[in-house]
DNA sequence: ATGTCTTTGTGAACGCGTGCACAAAGATGG
DNA sequence: CCATCTTTGTGCACGCGTTCACAAAGACAT
């Protein structure tokens, strides 16, 4: 995970866990690759190790969901691939905007696990008037004057922003206001949104300094000397005012 | 957030809990704004807010680095910045290369948030032999026959895996091998490792169907019909076998 | 110096998530 | 029909993370 996980904070939906809810899709992926693989039925062991996680917190998954499997034999795959599929919502129709046509939003409107499971790029939205009109991904970029009116015509409840952390929040407020109700972020700005708006988070940046952290904890623990100094440094190197970076989100 | 979270399943580094170190770049990005606005104190209040959390989360999780706060006053920001910094290990620099150049691999070559906080890309490399020698980002993008060398002649201990699935594994075991203790995985492949290395994972794909899990249930429970049939149609639409994508990763 | 006011740091309780370990259920063979 | 074997489903205990609520600590004014 990526990542970050800012949503809704202890609700548990209908009695089924968060946590659960975060490893519905590992199971779908590594059960849709059994599928395609026409292997007919899978037990909890095979297909925890697939999905990497334990056996026991797979069987407790699954029984949030019913009980599906049969005992001694295992799990029928197609049935599962279908229950879960299901119970995430992706037997229906989710179109999805995406905010920021910057080199992150154009690799994400060219990236293929949007157009399989239901999501559908449904527009893209640039606040540049040079960008609209081009063609990213096989679709035309629109200007962000039009937002509002994009979202209503095509049904959106699902927005990508992939945009400058300063202009974030705005274009949030306006998804917002026309009728998107849950927000996947990839701009470093923490978002309010009302209740009964779902926001999650994905930042590169973050989840480096998780990994500098425990890489650090390995490399050292032997030489634990330099103590602070009074006055630190402040390390960024001063890059400008915050708010206006290229397309892809700084520190 | 984004994120998943693959890693170390319970080990508490030192007395710090898991937790609490995910949100320590939080509140150093908050920490960082303030800075730059020369604001010389800040109360756990403000800061929780401008971070996105409760405030006695905030304090509790400064508690574990040490007392630095005044009472009555707040914590100094520079301060606190540094002090956070080194912790997570940001005072000094690393390396890291980017495997697998496509659409992605592009764009996170060209995020502004590795430059900044100690991050340095110090190569990028793909498989592909046409993208050897092509400039990305002002870097020369170098072919996947010299990674063990890239690896060791640069003292690289974080990877990007930016590839199709299907050789997510092997570059991660070739990073492995060759020193790397660090990976930052964007495929959507489960990636299997030695104790002592940290996987963290991104996948967009994963955090779509929770969004839309949670859209689902805001939208529905008015019309819980359409029983699930027995023979369910597999709605992936076959779209080729996994592991042959172009360069960002599918469902 | 003393009192008041603000804000930190933390003890304690609670709830969620995880993993063990086993009983129940069904398949399979004789 | 009965015994055996495999695998699910879950009761239970434990540990981590979150939150409340308050005592301790310092700033500041008088």
């Amino acid at each position: 995970m990526a990542t970050g996980r800012t949503h809704r904070p202890a609700t548990r939906s209908r009695g089924i866990p968060e946590a659960t809810v975060a490893r519905l899709p590992l199971y779908l992926r590594a059960l849709t690759a059994l599928s395609e693989r026409s292997v007919p039925t899978v037990s909890s062991e095979e297909l925890a190790a697939a999905a990497g996680v334990n056996s026991a917190k797979l069987r407790k998954d699954f029984s949030y969901l019913g009980s599906y499997g049969t005992r001694g034999v295992g799990y029928d795959v197609e049935y599962l691939v279908y229950q879960i599929s299901r119970e995430l919502g992706l037997t229906q129709d989710w179109p999805v905007v995406i905010v920021g046509i910057g080199n992150l939003g154009a690799a994400l409107a060219n990236y293929g696990g949007f157009a399989s499971r239901g999501f559908r790029v449904a527009a893209l939205i640039d606040a540049d008037p040079a960008m609209a009109g081009r063609q990213v991904a096989g679709i035309a970029v629109q200007h962000s004057d039009d937002l509002e009116k994009i979202i209503s015509d095509n049904g959106v409840s699902i927005g990508v922003i992939t945009t400058p952390p300063g202009v974030a929040q705005q274009v949030c407020d306006r998804l917002v206001a026309a009728g998107v109700t849950s927000i996947l972020n990839f701009a470093p700005t923490v978002l309010s949104v009302p209740d009964g708006v779902d926001v999650r988070k994905v930042d590169l940046s973050i989840e480096l300094q998780i990994l500098a952290f425990h890489e650090q904890r390995k490399a050292g623990e032997e030489h634990e000397g330099t103590a602070a100094p009074a006055a630190p440094h402040h390390d960024s190197d001063e890059q400008g005012p915050d708010g206006d970076v290229p397309a892809v989100m700084p520190a």
